[in-house]
DNA sequence: CGACATTTGTGACCGGAGTCACTTGCTGGA
DNA sequence: TCCAGCAAGTGACTCCGGTCACAAATGTCG
């Protein structure tokens, strides 16, 4: 199934396209509903890809020499992964996984190539995408460096909130396992779970539904993520 | 001080540019001498600088929320640093310091970005830059959830090998320090001493001079740097 | 609705790496 | 050549997070 004009439309990185290109990336495009646990990029492969995220969550995952598993980032919907084979058109760096089900738009590298060349924009978006991606990189190892278990979680969890209107209640939806949160932080996930029953029986934060986290008292959460209070 | 002709070809990104582009890269460039523990670039400004390395090592390294030295990446002869702001025109996200009295030819990211746009092939190859720098902190941070110490250790020093000759014994040059390394790894720099004392008391490496190592076992350290040996 | 799978939660135990306080060795500058 | 500063080396001690083996809770599918 193809992705209609108000689909691409959603995606910031289409937002300045042409009627025309919009009409080839919608011709040339694959909407997929992916359940749960899926692959959507494998590594080491020439996957040629790039994958939009509609709905969803997606998640970036490496492998250790020995097998372990190793979390490298997020996908919220209206990003995308994929974009290292549009420069340099070599193999797919990390595995990609949908960590519930979630709606991926897919093109070829070589379309997203086509499109970029003909307007600047969009390969201006792409090369700052790198950029961001090597951003968000250096902030996770920087995570990774904070010495107290809880302060590294409580700051995961913090660049999960949802931007939204400062007024609302903030929240997490989509909340990552504890497993899937450990990885990105090379802890188990018992020390997962450990945290987050101080948290919540500390009321600073509640599960709402299966997939919800309702930050109750953010400025606390921020307070121990930045290491100026402990939990 | 400018930089000679002969100095820019020496670098791979120059190595296709006409003699007007050289010779405006020359124009525009500083050559600079930099002390050990210099700071080359800073992080959190508009540095809107490039450096390329000529002689010597360079650290980029980040700083936790608590003031902790976290190591992201080191900067072999040959290479450059200060790219990311060429794209995006953003602050310079890491310290970039001199491990050791370094040679660094220096230009504004206005005067690479007009080479740049002239230059296709120099576009890309710094498109691909960032795509290798996001390689490289994908491997870096698959190396950090090594569970071995050791383990990862001997890989880091794995990766420090210069590629050279194959029947040469291999070596690093420029060896960082116990401390240097320790903040790659976020490991203590007791702890990285205890993994040398180890490797040197079974003559899998050795000291040469200040800053030099010499891998006497190159297969033996591989073996442990891959998990299929014991230190 | 029940069975099964997955996720969360819990407690006990242990070991390895960090920490601290030093000592020793090396390098560079006066 | 000497001295100060820096880097490497060492030993003892502590504690925190991993591991393991479970139980409980939740979610999914037939």
């Amino acid at each position: 199934m193809q992705a209609t004009r108000d689909l691409l439309r959603t995606f910031g990185l289409f937002k300045t396209l042409s009627d025309s290109d919009l009409e080839l990336l919608c011709s040339k495009s694959f909407v997929r509903r992916y359940e749960r646990r899926a692959v959507i990029l494998n590594a080491g492969v020439s996957e040629n890809k790039i994958c939009m995220l509609f709905e969803g969550r997606l998640q970036g995952i490496d492998f250790t020499i020995d097998g372990k598993e190793v979390g490298l980032y997020f996908v919220e919907p209206g990003d995308y992964c994929g974009e290292l084979c549009v420069f340099d058109s070599g193999l797919q760096p990390e595995h990609v996984i949908s960590l519930n089900s979630s709606v991926v738009v897919i093109f070829s590298s070589e379309t997203m190539r086509e499109v970029a060349e003909r307007n600047p924009t969009v390969m201006l978006q792409l090369g700052n995408k790198l950029a961001r991606r090597i951003r968000q990189m250096n902030a996770q190892r920087s995570l990774l460096s904070l010495p107290k278990v809880s302060q590294r979680v409580c700051r995961q969890l913090w660049l999960l909130i949802a931007k939204t209107d400062a007024e609302k209640t903030p929240d997490i939806e989509n909340l990552p396992t504890h497993m899937e949160i450990a990885i990105m932080l090379n802890l188990s996930r018992e020390t997962i779970t450990r945290v987050f029953q101080q948290l919540q029986r500390k009321q600073i934060v509640s599960r709402v539904g299966p997939n919800k986290l309702l930050i109750n008292q953010p400025e606390i959460l921020r307070g121990i993520a930045e290491g100026t209070r402990d939990l």
